[in-house]
DNA sequence: CGACCATTTGATATGGATCAAGCGATGTGG
DNA sequence: CCACATCGCTTGATCCATATCAAATGGTCG
């Protein structure tokens, strides 16, 4: 990924920021350029070094790897307000990719890790966004033994969650990127949609946006 | 759980450790205490809080968490040298067990974690240790998108590196606890393996006991 | 030896994948 | 403004990997 106006910008920045902060997230503001990217454009790939973490502030980003079949693995999605790209070694175990038109706020990851020497709230805030994101692969694994109605309900819930504070849901991602996360088929996704509408559990008005008419009956299917 | 043992064990070594300490690890040994626990014994349960932290001395650790339809997953396996239970919030997510007959190395975690906030190092320590964590569930995530030979395979080659140095691999767990890791029936985990001895790419001398004839099959499988 | 439990093997059923076609929205050129 | 191409999504028909149900085998411990 070409990077060169965040990195011009942050050192700009940096001098600005050499107290210490209470919140990780304030880093973001302070430190962090802005950078936007058109849909499918690539953040960062697997096995790059990790030089930056980054903070979606608009749009939606997905986390994948290539299996050896060909076939593609989601790893997470982010949504604006959420940080991606942290890691504690000097590699991306995932690579990343914008979904739709998106704007990151993006920090040198130096420049998080010295924080956090310096000041230990700042360690534990990025301790505790490690612990999130561990916490969510976990639900990913108890997801995927699931049966394919169960994924999606499931999968719906959680986007209600983090994305809508009412029932209706605009979903910033395909179909593809949803089979892709749930490790089923583009067909079986759009199958079980359409089941999940025909028993008035969600209504359809259109793909991407999902309207949740029976949260019971989306959680009674989950385990 | 019951932990009387441990509680008042750790309580009388807790003053002789109050200096800096350049490695995690050592808390166990200066600042544990030492627990032996028989087959499927319960060490902690699910939303339990998080009082300790765990080492395995010998033996075998399972968690798990139990879902609405009764099935269980696995979410991982813990091996000799290998530390469990560390949350930073504070409640367990999964429940824990002794495989077999297996000695743990306890510390209480508010221990931990006040040493923590003393020694950036132990708090680095303790970052990685839930970023290695978060490694194997991505790539559990990874594993549960897979065959069944392709699953069973990349059980054993990972078991093979955590176990052993030779080919020969004493597994401590049983088929349904692999069952169980792997999302698959306890039938089609035996069926796999046999398949894959049929095909000489691994021995089955007994039941547990596994050798590693023909890696790079094994290997060829994943992705 | 005999009981018990874990594992293996066999027969059948089924959920989701695969292959294939149809549909609807969006955009482009005539 | 409409014909038509394109792309994402849906629907249909069939196949296959793994689950399920059932029974046999083997290893362990009294």
């Amino acid at each position: 990924m070409l990077m060169q106006t965040p990195r011009s910008a942050f050192a700009a920045s940096q001098p600005a920021a050499p107290a210490p902060m209470a919140d990780l997230f304030d880093a973001f503001n302070l430190m962090g350029s802005q950078m936007t990217l058109g849909p499918n454009e690539e953040i960062f790939g697997e096995k790059e070094p990790a030089e930056y973490v980054y903070k979606v502030v608009s749009g939606a980003v997905r986390t994948y790897t290539i299996l050896k079949d060909g076939r593609r693995q989601i790893g997470a999605f982010y949504l604006p307000g959420e940080i991606f790209g942290l890691e504690i070694d000097n590699e991306h175990q995932l690579s990343a990719e914008a979904i739709g038109s998106t704007v990151v706020r993006v920090v040198r990851r130096s420049a998080v890790m010295s924080l956090a020497e310096r000041d230990g709230e700042v360690a534990r805030a990025l301790w505790s966004l490690t612990a999130r994101a561990l916490y969510r692969a976990q639900e990913h694994v108890m997801l995927l033994i699931k049966s394919a109605q169960q994924r999606v309900a499931c999968f719906l819930l959680e986007m209600s969650d983090r994305i809508a504070a009412t029932d209706t849901v605009e979903l910033p991602m395909s179909r593809q990127d949803i089979a892709d996360y749930l490790g089923l088929t583009i067909e079986t996704v759009s199958r079980t949609m359409s089941q999940l509408a025909s028993e008035s559990s969600i209504g359809l008005p259109s793909a991407r946006r999902i309207v949740l008419r029976n949260r019971r009956a989306l959680n009674a299917l989950n385990a």
